[in-house]
DNA sequence: GTCGTGACGGTTGAA
DNA sequence: TTTTCAACCGTCACG
């Protein structure tokens, strides 16, 4: 994991493996799109290999978002403090009831829905490690919380999914849902990237990064109706904000530094 | 020549 | 502290 160079893709661009290309280049790809630029052109420009330009499309026009999804981490707990207790609930009732007729229960006491309904395995590992050397009260009791509480499962997800629609915070959001690709826009706003003193492994783009937003190549599209979501060039505050809560993102920031 | 897609090797972070 | 696992990434090759 040394990701200062990089590596080289056929058509000359830096990249590092496993990590998502810069905001700046994602932005630009779409704006090129935007401009009637064709996928292939972009690909050979922004030297972005055209499986990478489609998917970036792809997903520009499915979620709105320019940005990557979230990486790492694991699937948010499903098994809440509120589900085992009405797990152990189901059991101090009736001793004998299966995992799969808990897990009937939990979804017809509407504890749980079709989204967050635990496993039959997870309820028989609940059952066996949280509730079978149960005494008498509840690890989850209130009077008994000396520990930290558990972390409230229920949005352990959110926080990283939540950017397909990147900018709901500052409420700068379309009709139709989507944020404006103008609204990614305004060079001083994109500034998650530190510029690229030494190596960076974009520095095979034309020039640094930053280029993208200063140079005198770029300019930023001032709202016109080459956005499909409309054109709303005020919220060069709402990239920005979205880069600081994903900045850990960056590949950058994240392995150059 | 263009584009969509799946395999692949890689990174990441919660459990 | 280390390992595991499942998410994601971009590239490449194929059709």
């Amino acid at each position: 994991m040394e990701p200062a160079f990089g590596e080289v893709n056929q058509l000359g661009g830096v990249f590092v493996n496993g990590r998502p290309l810069p905001n700046a280049i994602r932005l630009r790809i779409v704006e090129l799109a935007q401009l009637g630029i064709r996928p292939c052109d972009i690909s050979r420009q922004l030297r972005v290999s055209h499986g990478c330009v489609s998917k970036i499309l792809a997903r520009y026009n499915e979620t709105g978002s320019i940005l990557p999804g979230a990486i790492g981490g694991s699937k948010p707990r499903v098994t809440t403090p509120t589900v085992v207790k009405h797990i152990r609930t189901y059991k101090q009732r009736d001793p004998g009831i299966f995992a799969w007729e808990i897990r009937d229960r939990l979804l017809a006491d509407g504890v749980c829905d079709k989204f967050n309904l635990p496993s039959v395995s997870s309820i028989s590992r609940i059952l066996r490690n949280k509730i079978g050397n149960l005494s008498q009260q509840s690890q989850y009791e209130p009077s008994k919380q000396t520990s930290h509480p558990q972390p409230q499962p229920t949005l352990p997800y959110n926080h990283l999914y939540s950017y397909p629609t990147p900018i709901g915070a500052t409420g700068t959001k379309m009709p139709n849902g989507l944020p404006t690709v103008n609204s990614y826009v305004t060079a001083p706003s994109i500034h998650p990237y530190h510029p690229p003193t030494q190596v960076s492994p974009y520095m095979g783009y034309s020039g640094t990064t930053s280029a993208f937003v200063t140079g005198p190549t770029w300019q930023p599209p001032s709202g016109s109706a080459l956005s499909p979501h409309s054109c709303d060039i005020t919220a060069p505050l709402a990239f920005k904000s979205m880069a600081v809560t994903r900045d850990s993102m960056h590949p950058v920031t994240a392995s150059a530094l």
